[in-house]
DNA sequence: GAGATGACGGGCT
DNA sequence: AAGCCCGCCATCT
């Protein structure tokens, strides 16, 4: 889309430094980017992810700590296969312990000039 | 330029 | 406790 830095940019870099075994929410990436009310585009942007990319998508999950994606469907399933082969253990409620997961930058990306 | 959409979140019923 | 509704932001048509 637009040349350099998008909305969408800043969500893949950011997820980007997401290490294995730990996850973030949308509303985590959202307020760390500077738009604590912008999950619902962080969510947009990893939907426009391209096929290419060296983004982690799948250590991003809701507030939950569960898989969102729509519900379910092929990459849910790819999804959760992927955490736990990281470490990350699903409950019988499809939810992880968000608390003991949950990864925080040291500094904020947005202010990060 | 306006309207509709969506991998969400939080609040209220 | 579970479910429904509204609001938020950015992008797409």
């Amino acid at each position: 889309m637009e040349a350099g830095e998008t909305f969408y940019d800043r969500v893949y870099e950011l997820v980007r430094q997401v290490p294995s075994g730990r996850v973030i929410t949308y509303g985590h990436v959202a307020l760390l980017l500077g738009a604590p009310a912008a999950a619902r585009a962080v969510g947009y942007a990893l939907h426009s992810l391209p096929a290419a990319n060296d983004v982690p998508w799948w250590r991003v999950i809701n507030v939950r700590g569960a898989i969102s994606l729509k519900g379910r469907g092929a990459q849910a399933d790819l999804q959760r296969a992927l955490l736990e082969g990281e470490g990350v253990r699903f409950g019988p409620d499809d939810r992880c312990e968000l608390e003991r997961y949950r990864w925080w930058p040291d500094e904020p990306v947005a202010e990060r000039r």
